[in-house]
RNA sequence: GCUCACGUAGCUCAGUCGGUAGAGCACUUCCUUGGUAAGGAAGAGGUCACAGGUUCGAUUCCUGUCGUGAGCACCA
């Protein structure tokens, strides 16, 4: 006698030991016919899984939230299926689910193509059409390894050998293809309905750049065809604000062959630039910063004693004159230890806190370059607070509420606080990590933030702080940084004078909001779909006339907008006003004044917004009032 | 850096099974003075990324280089 729990509380008895799918005919046709997957004391499970004690059971249908993962998986095995059956020879090796999809990673003689999938894809529509069960078998680990080892499958015989050797390991089956697989699994290839193979990419055996490359099918999969179409026109949607499409559109910027990985700032993307650059310089000047500029170029003696050339040599660039070597920074905080160490520091001065819109270039792997968000030269919102130890906490808290009130102005409510700690290879005692790690933690605890630990991910140098911006879409940007960094005041040697007249090593705080500029702008576009707020538009109003004769009073209204610092262009061309609108619309300009017989005999200017709202006619004085309101609070 | 794909006018793209190219928008000129998302006509514009090779002939086929894209690896 078998007791089983439903997720209601009611109770249902069988005579013998029942499988889960039998558990759910007894609850209904319906329900056994939507049946995916089960729970058993909140272990997923296979339908086909026999209940032999009393238990909590769940019946998994496509509305449970672990269930797509479960299709995606089961569609993973059904590509892998297709893919030997038209490719003999290619070996499976890992097929797991990602977010919206699955991929799995085949090595076989020669990579897959974009032209391999429509057959492939075809293939899997005859694997669905034949509603093969899919079954579970348990094999002892040198059982499994040996029937991979004897199909050829030698990656998969890999995985099994680094397996504990009294680990039992599920295969699954269906029709001739068998899967070495945790599961669950749907329980018939008849039950995956909606899905699209994507793309292919190379992918590194284990993930390790000195292994093989393996052919890796991403693919998407979804319960329905409506969620599937839903998913692809979301991507289109994701293309659409992609930021190198409306930085041309918008002509902000421009990248070419002869500069990879730079970036040619247009006058309107520029505009956006300086306002950002502006905002931030204010931020520095309210909380304490001094402006400052190092060298672009400095001789490698420096970095070698900085550690950057041990260490990051091959990302940095080099030049030459005279029979001197001289790398371009990748980083402006030696910079800012030679100015610091300039003149001898009493423990009075501290702490002293230098900004510099600092140019770096970095000469990354060309296969990471992207448009904005990963370039060769960029420009960091960048500082370096040189404190004592016992200044880290408060140091830390003050850079904390900067950081949010800075990514609240910009529109980004959703921000994820992540400390990184001590990584495996380190400089520096545990001691010293101890309290470096401490201190972010309660300056942290002080901000009255929730934070995520990233355990090992801290630079060698110290751990930092990560902020993580989420945007409109969904995605996670990490834009600022807070580091604590015990080592490089000393490897540089900067010092101060303590209150006993001895010699002491400052603390250095890295610290950047932005992060880098060009990346940040790349954000901000994707974020807002191009459509920029007021103060950040690089044309702010267009002043537009109907016919020749309004040309004097459209210079009038550009003129007095000009003089309160918007950013204004007056629209004179011998064209339609419905023309004009229409450009100006797809450029963005969020304010478009359009000017008749009518508005300049009255003094007044018609007023549309860029979501088309018609604010009607109003005294130029209200209209200059309406935009810079619009701006006043940045 | 690795794998695959791609590179045609300022932009977005079509095309050439090998015989040196085409559209729309933008640009120039002319007509139109028009009230809120495209008025009309004409014109100009390309070494088909670059370098080799095959061929009577290459933008098209092959190889290499550079760049871009999607992933992978990297991201101090």
């Amino acid at each position: 006698m078998i007791q089983i729990t439903l997720p209601d509380g009611s109770k249902k008895s069988f005579e013998h030991a029942p499988t889960l799918h039998e558990v759910a005919e007894s609850i209904g046709a319906g329900l056994a016919k939507a049946a995916l997957a089960g729970k058993i004391d909140g272990v997923t499970v296979d339908l086909a899984r026999t209940v032999d004690r009393d238990a909590a059971i769940e019946i998994i249908t496509s509305r449970s939230p672990e269930a797509l993962e479960i299709l995606r998986h089961s569609t993973a095995h059904l590509l892998a299926q297709a893919v030997q059956r038209l490719h003999p020879g290619a070996q499976v090796t890992i097929g797991p689910v990602i977010e919206n999809g699955f991929y799995y990673d085949f090595a076989y003689t020669r990579p897959f193509t974009p032209d391999d999938l429509p057959a492939i894809e075809q293939e899997m529509h005859k694997i669905v059409a034949a509603a093969m069960p899919v079954t579970r078998s348990v094999l002892s680990r040198d059982a499994a390894s040996q029937f991979f080892s004897a199909k050829g499958e030698t990656y998969k015989a890999q995985i099994i050998a680094s397996i504990p050797a009294d680990e039992d390991l599920s295969l699954y089956a269906q029709g001739e293809f068998t899967d070495l697989c945790r599961g669950p699994h749907v329980p018939n290839t008849d039950r995956i309905k909606s899905f699209r193979l994507m793309k292919v990419a190379g992918a590194y055996w284990r993930g390790d750049s000195s292994n093989e490359m393996l052919s890796r099918i991403y693919g998407t999969a979804w319960f329905s065809d409506k969620e599937l179409k839903a998913y692809l026109r979301m991507l289109e949607e994701a293309e659409k604000r992609d930021h190198r499409k409306l930085g041309k559109a918008l002509d902000l910027f421009h990248q070419q062959e002869e500069g990879p990985g730079m970036v040619f700032w247009h006058p309107r993307g520029w505009a956006i630039w300086q306002v950002i650059e502006q905002y931030m310089r204010g931020v520095y000047r309210r909380s304490g910063y001094q402006e400052v500029r190092g060298p672009q170029i400095l001789d490698v003696s420096l970095w070698k004693k900085s550690g950057h050339w041990d260490n990051y040599a091959e990302n940095m660039f080099f030049t030459e004159s005279e029979k001197r070597t001289y790398a371009v920074k990748p980083m402006n905080c030696p910079g800012h230890v030679e100015i610091f160490k300039s003149r001898l520091r009493s423990y009075r001065d501290l702490p002293i806190r230098y900004a510099e819109f600092g140019s770096c270039h970095r000469n990354e792997p060309s296969g990471a370059l992207h448009g904005l968000m990963r370039v060769r030269a960029f420009t960091q919102d960048d500082g370096h607070i040189f404190c004592t130890e016992a200044q880290i906490e408060s140091e830390v808290t003050a850079f904390h509420r900067q950081a949010m009130q800075v990514y609240t102005d910009f529109g980004f409510q959703d921000i994820a606080v992540k400390i990184a700690l001590r990584p495996d290879q380190r400089i520096g005692s545990d001691a010293i990590w101890d309290r470096a790690e401490e201190a972010l933690r309660a300056a942290l605890t002080r901000a009255g933030v929730a934070w995520q630990e990233l355990p090992g991910e801290g630079v060698f140098y110290g751990p930092k702080i990560e902020y993580h911006m989420h945007d409109s879409i969904g995605r996670d940007w990490q834009v600022g940084t807070m580091q604590v960094d015990f080592m490089m005041p000393e490897r540089l040697g900067a010092e101060y004078v303590d209150e006993h007249s001895n010699r002491q090593h400052p603390v250095m705080l890295h610290r950047a909001i932005v992060g880098s500029m060009e990346r940040f702008i790349g954000i901000l576009i994707e974020h807002h779909a191009g459509i920029l707020p007021t103060w950040l538009a690089p044309v702010q109003a267009v002043v537009m006339n109907i016919t020749d004769a309004q040309t004097e009073h459209v210079n009038k209204v550009v003129r007095l907008l000009t003089e309160q610092g918007l950013r204004v262009v007056a629209d004179l061309r011998k064209e339609k006003i419905g023309y004009k609108i229409r450009e100006h619309t797809l450029q963005r300009v969020p304010w478009l004044l359009v000017v008749g017989d009518r508005e300049q005999e009255a003094d007044t200017v018609a007023v549309r917004a860029l979501d088309g709202t018609d604010l009607g006619s109003m005294p130029l004085q209200e209209c200059v009032e309406k935009l810079v309101s619009a701006v006043a609070k940045h």
